[in-house]
RNA sequence: UCAGACGGCCGGACGGCCGCUGGUUCGCGAGCGAUCGCGGGCUGGAGGAAAGUCCGGGCUCCACGGGACUACGGUGCCGGCCAAUGGCCGGCGGGGGCGACCCCAGGGAAAGUGCCACAGAGAACAGACCGCCGCGGCAUGCCGCGGCAAGGGUGAAACGGUGGGGUAAGAGCCCACCGCGCUUCCGGCAACGGCGGCGGCACGGCAAACCCCACCGGGAGCAAGGCCGAAUAGGGGCGGACGGCGAGGCGCGGCAACGCGUUGUCGCAGGGGCGGUCCCGCCCUUCCGCCCGGGUUGGCCGCGCGAAGCCCGCAGCGAUGCGGGUUCCAGAGGAAUGGCCGUCCAUGCCCGGCAACGGGCAUGACAGAACCCGGCUUACAGGCCGUCUGACGCU
RNA sequence: UGGGGGAUAGUUUAACGGUAAAACUCCCGACUCUGACUCGGGCAUUCUUGGUUCGAAUCCAGGUCCCCCAG
């Protein structure tokens, strides 16, 4: 990260980690804060401070195999392009997958995300 | 040209930037080290069905000691191919289509049991409703007796079919052909086919009804299985205590037979377990103390050179086999292929134009590896190639 | 991963291989001044595609969806 020419971040937060154990999803699912947008679905909650992991999930629900592994790379790519810089910290976030979370337009998409962030609280 | 049949193939192409994941290599840092962390370079990265999990194998562990019985499940014309199959190929028989061609779970109904509704006289050791014929009676159209089963009618199906002879009317009663059954001979590895002869109709259909016959099948699955790894249970070792019978071992005594002591080493008995059952066989089977060791979670292996792909040649009608050359081609683990953009391709719509064409917009089938392989089945936008059939037109 | 079961009117359930039945709901009509009750009538691609059979909700095979059990 020091060597790039990118420019250069305004605060830089905990590095991000999975959520991988199905314990961790079901405990944000149940204590965290949560936000409904038409791309995504948003489960935030909070953690000690210094860790930051992501976790996405789309239910059977959704469509076949190749639908729902669209819809969850299409999160994590709009979650690699819009959290970092963000200086986001002490957080469990949980990025559930809608019917709509394929198809819709990538700009929106990552609007949806914003916007989750800052109705949870996540974001002044 | 149109309509159609069969076989094979493709499954958008090229490029830029930012990311993901495997391999490899370089640099820096940590560590005695195996190695780990960060950064960079190079490079690999979904399918024809990766799907459904319907078959068959490989692999791994268990039972691998057999056998019998019964049960269960599957398969079902013949021959061949394959590691194997319920797959494939080639035949045979049956059915459909003008044809190319397509479809068929296609053994056994004279082993047995069962079912065949409604209609119809009668539905499986046949039977006579309307009828037909003869004789008799009389009020010429009915009745009685007898013969018949061709015609009508019912039905999915009516106890051979068509034609002729024959007869009172009829009937395989007789004849020819067809069908059916048995059979000599011939062809074929066989299923089966052909010629001839005989029989003279006896043997309805349904076994994707029960069933019979033949053949096949040990169980479980990569969460298999192995290694590293803390507590409990279980296990192993040592020590001590208890013991239904017998054998053996050990110690002591004795020349020896033997006697005494000791011992969970073996057998029997009792109890329990191992497959659906039985026989036989195998395994386990008291308590206390100490020590060793030691599930799950996690990490690593298994985990991709294989019945492999591609290109030729030979053998074969073909499935396929053999030989030569060449290539290395995904390995995740809440699970890697995504985001943005450009050019082209295909399709649809709109605008301009007589047209060639130009411009704009939208869309891009079914679908994502999870141990691997061979099949089957199912889903699928659009397109390409080849062979063949029918009809029409032209020469 | 392995095994078992199911799908019938809007709902819950029936139906030896022979016309798809019942209850409730809904709709229409009658009765009533009106409503309820009651009475009459109506409402089916038997999940789907093929096959066996004279005939299939039923038997067989392929597919779709749902439920249950074991690990």
């Amino acid at each position: 990260m020091s060597g790039s020419a990118d420019p250069a971040p305004p605060q830089t937060g905990a590095p991000a980690g999975r959520i991988k154990k199905r314990r961790d999803f079901l405990r944000a699912a149940q204590r965290g804060k949560r936000a409904a947008r038409p791309g995504l679905v948003l489960q935030a909650l909070a953690t000690e401070p210094g860790s930051l992991r992501l976790g996405f999930t789309v239910t059977k629900k959704v469509g076949n195999a190749v639908v729902r592994n669209r819809a969850r790379r299409r999160m994590k790519e709009a979650a690699r392009l819009a959290l970092p810089g963000l200086g986001l910290s002490g957080w469990d976030l949980v990025l559930i997958g809608r019917d709509a979370t394929g198809k819709r337009p990538f700009g929106q998409l990552i609007g949806d995300l914003r916007g989750a962030l800052k109705q949870t609280g996540v974001l002044p």
